[in-house]
DNA sequence: CTCTTAGCAGGAACCATTCCTATTAAGTGC
DNA sequence: GCACTTAATAGGAATGGTTCCTGCTAAGAG
């Protein structure tokens, strides 16, 4: 990977990402950012964004309603998506057994209508070339 | 919801989607359709697609690389997506937990790199207006 | 202080998806 | 059957999030 410098907006990125949990789309970053850097660029947030996500910095949380959403909060944890607000919310690692998400609905007070679990790597095939 | 009227086109597109194990993308779908239907529109395609996802006949599986992906199956179960080429596998449906995805990535020969677990639903505030 | 090159703005380009309009055809009632 | 309502459709334009491109700026090494 080529070095990295240092930048106060992609600092700045990253200082936002993780004072919130409102989990921003790259459109929130650049609005917020705004008033700070006048000369800001939206292709300067998705270049900066990307980044922090290679650099592990960052993760993807996965697009909703066409946006993708950026996540300061790196250590392995669970997500819940509101199919009608779009608001995100951190749910705790989830642990194995029936009844998970039926205890965290009511901890949080969501109503669940479905779940999905995705796992992401290489397949056989492309992991042996 | 409106009534919904047979069609050729999108039984067909039922059906593919039933047959194969590939998770097509709507481009995909179109291209397998053409030969039997020269007159078929991408947009017939993506309409269909989005009316059999409402009627709970095809669930979507995300976007992978910016496409959306469609799956036949619609009993609950988790997918294994692959970084490079985009293939995508069906998992047995499973509750997250220690050693489950390794157990998995042994059985089916792929190497994991992340796992995400997404709840789908009404936030507390959606919900009680 | 100089030099290399990462970072950047601004705007064009990209492309998956959705929207729009006129036309066709599924299915109901006569 | 036949007429009628309206879902289904083609074709193409429009949309909009994201990426690419060009020339310029500035971080940081030497």
């Amino acid at each position: 990977m080529a070095i990295v410098r240092q930048s106060k907006k992609r600092d700045a990125m990253l200082a936002l990402l993780r004072d919130t949990r409102r989990h921003p789309s790259a459109e929130q970053v650049y609005q917020q950012l705004k008033p700070d850097f006048p000369d800001l660029s939206l292709a300067t947030v998705y270049r900066n964004l990307g980044q922090l996500c290679e650099q592990g910095l960052v993760k993807r949380v996965g697009p909703v309603n066409g946006q993708e959403r950026y996540d300061g909060t790196v250590s392995p944890h669970a997500h819940f998506i509101c199919n009608r607000c779009a608001s995100i919310l951190d749910l705790p690692q989830l642990s194995p057994g029936e009844g998970t998400v039926e205890r965290l609905s009511v901890q949080y007070g969501f109503q669940a209508e479905a779940c999905e679990f995705i796992v992401r790597g290489l397949c056989k095939d492309c992991k042996d070339s």
